[in-house]
DNA sequence: GCGACAG
DNA sequence: ATCTTGTCGC
């Protein structure tokens, strides 16, 4: 028993339901517990996914551990189903809303859509943002009922001083194919990319290309691109490209940026 | 010491 | 991320 989309455990299988939750298998210090309630009895089962850190000395350590998960692979060049991820916060940036939605790929049409209220994991840190967000990305992709072929994040892949951004680590965690799109830079120096809708240019940093910059508008600042898990980045580029006919960004963000945004805007309710 | 620094 | 008005252009 566990939810479809999630990498096999790292740490066992929680189930407790109503009761108070047990943990079969190793049970790690600070685990991260994705759960997802069975349509049938209710009870909840949830994978734990990783040793969730602290601070940020445990955040560099996983990021190097996980880092080793990450496998290099053509992926999907026409995927039948694409899941977009955003995150938005309240004021108090205590309280933020998590959405995936998984839209057919072919018309752009939503197939799935999950919107779920938490809190940040970890303090803003450039270069350890994921911390942040992961718990609750990874509590909605439990809750899908359509499984996405490929993940498309709100953030950075491989280009990341580390090599292991937001996409890279949910593609570990899930071990879905996922890619990044930033709207700004983490890492990394371009030439000047056509004002062609289309055109890019390498993102370098320290001399290896970690993801490219890519003109989805005419005349629009382009958007970065880059690799999280078993996906090329041309693939990244031609997919984002389709993502985005009409707008700067992916439809897939801007599905899910209108759904995090609209949870958060709207009455408290729960999401069971 | 002074910038740069995903969201 | 979030706080914010008007403005230029398809």
């Amino acid at each position: 028993m566990r939810a479809p989309h999630l990498a096999d455990p790292l740490g066992g299988i929680v189930t407790g339901g109503q009761g108070k939750p047990r943990i079969h298998g190793r049970a790690p210090p600070n685990p991260l517990i994705v759960t997802c309630v069975t349509a049938g009895d209710n009870t909840v089962y949830a994978a734990v996914v990783e040793f969730w850190p602290r601070t940020e000395e445990e955040a560099l350590a996983t990021q190097d551990a996980l880092r080793a998960r990450v496998v290099s692979a053509p992926g999907p060049a026409d995927p039948a189903t694409v899941a977009g991820l955003d995150v938005a916060y309240d004021d108090s940036g205590d309280r933020l809303s998590a959405a995936v939605v998984v839209l057919d790929a072919a018309d752009l049409t939503v197939r799935d859509l999950v919107t779920i209220n938490g809190r940040p994991a970890f303090r803003y840190v450039p270069g350890l943002f994921a911390f942040r967000e992961v718990p609750a990305l990874m509590a909605a992709l439990a809750k899908l009922t359509v499984r996405p072929d490929v993940l498309v994040c709100d953030g950075h892949g491989l280009a990341h001083p580390r090599r292991f951004g937001l996409a890279a680590h949910l593609g570990v965690l899930t071990d879905l194919p996922s890619f990044g799109v930033g709207k700004t830079r983490l890492v990394g120096e371009w030439e000047p990319v056509g004002e062609e809708r289309g055109s890019r240019s390498a993102l370098i940093d320290e001399g290896e290309t970690v993801g490219a910059v890519l003109r989805t508008r005419t005349g629009v600042k382009p958007v970065f691109v880059s690799v999280g898990h078993r996906i090329a980045l041309d693939n990244a580029c031609a997919l984002t490209l389709r993502l985005a006919p009409r707008h700067r960004l992916p439809e897939t963000t801007r599905a899910a940026d209108r759904a995090c945004r609209d949870l958060l805007s709207r009455p408290a309710r729960s999401c069971g």
